[in-house]
DNA sequence: TAAAATTAAATGTACATACATATATTTGTA
DNA sequence: TACAAATATATGTATGTACATTTAATTTTA
């Protein structure tokens, strides 16, 4: 749906105001597509997001610290989704012998086994619903790194 | 910051697949951004974005529903918004005459003078903060209306 | 027209965000 | 080495999201 039909307005100050706006409309659609697929496994976005970073290290164990870093929302409070994921014996909290006040996330087998499922079936969905080409996401990447480049 | 470093990662299956992780993380970023300045004025992005729907139409009053076809985030939980925004007075319920299952909401004073205090600073931060060309915002924008264009 | 279906808003619940504070442990330094 | 500062994680609280259910009012239809 296009930005105008899907917030009804077409009042927009310039293109970098409409931008933000579709950057922030985008995001939301994007959540929602994914969240239809993971709610089949019983997953959260979130909770998907913090068992692919340890994915990505497994089988090195790594802290609360370290993943809320490789957050893609910065706020997330990782404790949390961590509790959650404890829960359904996704994941297990270990004490860091090394410093103890780290605790250490270790992926159990169910963990990874439902990782594998919905990983695939995320790849798929992104690969059915995204229509745009390899040159354009690119393009695409590149205005939105460029729009970043203050930080203030 | 670059999303690799934002993530700390840089394997992406490919650009789509980036991509869809860039809208999300500068979508956060952008609130963030907001947050900030919305935060002298007791606001929340959310409350900001009825508000600003209520002006849209003033002095018309418009009912809950109607704002919620209106809001970027189409899952928001409006009656609960409008809660926080009575109890800081910046808008009033009122029960439609014509059809009594409507709640009609009306801006105070008080909410049309802190929506436009606050509007002009998202404005002005929106302005300096957004580093790219109107030409490169509109093709941001066509680019994230192709992308949606499935809609499953 | 009375009963059923629909609609609008509010409410309940689980999960997440945003941010402040608390607790335990480690590190730095006087 | 004792104590202050810093660090890692957990927890408290207000707000918001996502979705199901409830309540009241209106519309449809038998």
């Amino acid at each position: 749906m296009k930005l105008e039909e899907a917030i009804k307005s077409n009042k927009f100050r310039n293109n970098i105001h409409k931008a933000t706006l579709n950057i922030l409309y985008t995001a939301w659609w994007l959540k929602r597509v994914m969240a239809v697929e993971l709610k089949e496994y019983g997953l959260t976005h979130e909770q998907f997001n913090v068992l692919r970073i340890l994915k990505g290290k497994h089988p090195e164990q790594i802290c609360v610290g370290e993943i809320a870093s490789r957050m893609i929302e910065k706020s997330s409070n990782v404790p949390r989704i961590i509790d959650r994921l404890e829960t359904k014996k996704l994941v297990k909290r270990v004490t860091s012998d090394a410093d103890k006040r780290e605790t250490r996330i270790v992926l159990t087998q169910a963990g990874i086994n439902i990782l594998q499922h919905s990983t695939e079936r995320i790849n798929k969905v992104i690969d059915s619903s995204i229509n745009i080409s390899e040159k354009k996401a690119d393009s695409l990447n590149q205005i939105l790194e460029e729009m970043r480049r203050t930080e203030r």
